[in-house]
DNA sequence: ATCAAGATTACCT
DNA sequence: GGTAATCTTGATA
């Protein structure tokens, strides 16, 4: 019996909505990129919200760009961008067409795949038990792990090359709120949600 | 044309 | 705790 059936992508529909709904309902989904014909799979545990309306920190606050077009597309596309000279990191754009909003993936417990995760990450090289979080417990070690680059730009999530899988919603309970890391603007919108205790969860 | 900043990470003490 | 690495992008001229 397949413990993960892969017939449950989530719809254009579910990432069309509301940013911070989507954004919360994003945490417990399970990602999924199809990687030189094996699938990489993992269940995203934290997330933080870009809004370009009113929040200084999105991409998207002084309007369109080359970079940051992606984001006014309608929901359901992936926008990739390059950092700090040497990391990509990856979000899932939401909202109808027009308006500026994604949702960067911090956080992923990996499930499906983990030898090539951790060849990319650490060249193959077995982390010890201890330290098998550090394998994606942060943005740009998420797109490290999955190989996940520029060339990812844009991708339609209801796809089949990478997509996100359909899971009950994480109980409220288990939900931790916080203001965004690694900000300089806007630092206190309460913005970043994560599931409580998890080890995939990224350090400050 | 030039330049400063950056949704980070790894490594140092 | 602190900071160097590294290069693309967007802003300013």
């Amino acid at each position: 019996m397949e413990l993960i059936n892969s017939d449950n992508k989530l719809k254009r529909e579910f990432y069309t909505r509301d940013l911070l709904l989507v954004a919360r309902e994003l945490l417990g989904k399970i990602f999924v990129k199809e990687h030189d014909g094996e699938k990489l799979r993992g269940r995203i545990v934290e997330v933080e919200a870009y809004d370009g309306d009113i929040d200084e920190a999105a991409h998207t606050f002084r309007g369109l760009t080359k970079r940051n077009e992606i984001m006014f597309n309608e929901g359901g596309y992936l926008y990739v961008y390059f950092t700090y000279g040497a990391h990509y990191c990856c979000n899932v754009v939401t909202g109808i067409k027009g308006k500026g909003t994604a949702i960067l993936i911090r956080g992923i417990e990996p499930l499906d795949g983990l030898s090539t995760m951790i060849k990319n990450r650490f060249d193959g090289r077995l982390p010890g038990e201890k330290d098998m979080h550090n394998l994606t417990n942060g943005p740009g070690k998420i797109c490290q792990a999955f190989s996940i680059s520029r060339e990812h730009y844009g991708i339609d999530l209801t796809g089949n090359k990478i997509y996100l899988l359909e899971q009950p919603n994480i109980k409220t309970e288990l939900i931790k709120v916080s203001k965004r890391i690694g900000i300089k603007k806007s630092v206190d919108l309460p913005w970043r949600f994560y599931i409580k205790d998890n080890p995939y969860v990224s350090k400050r």
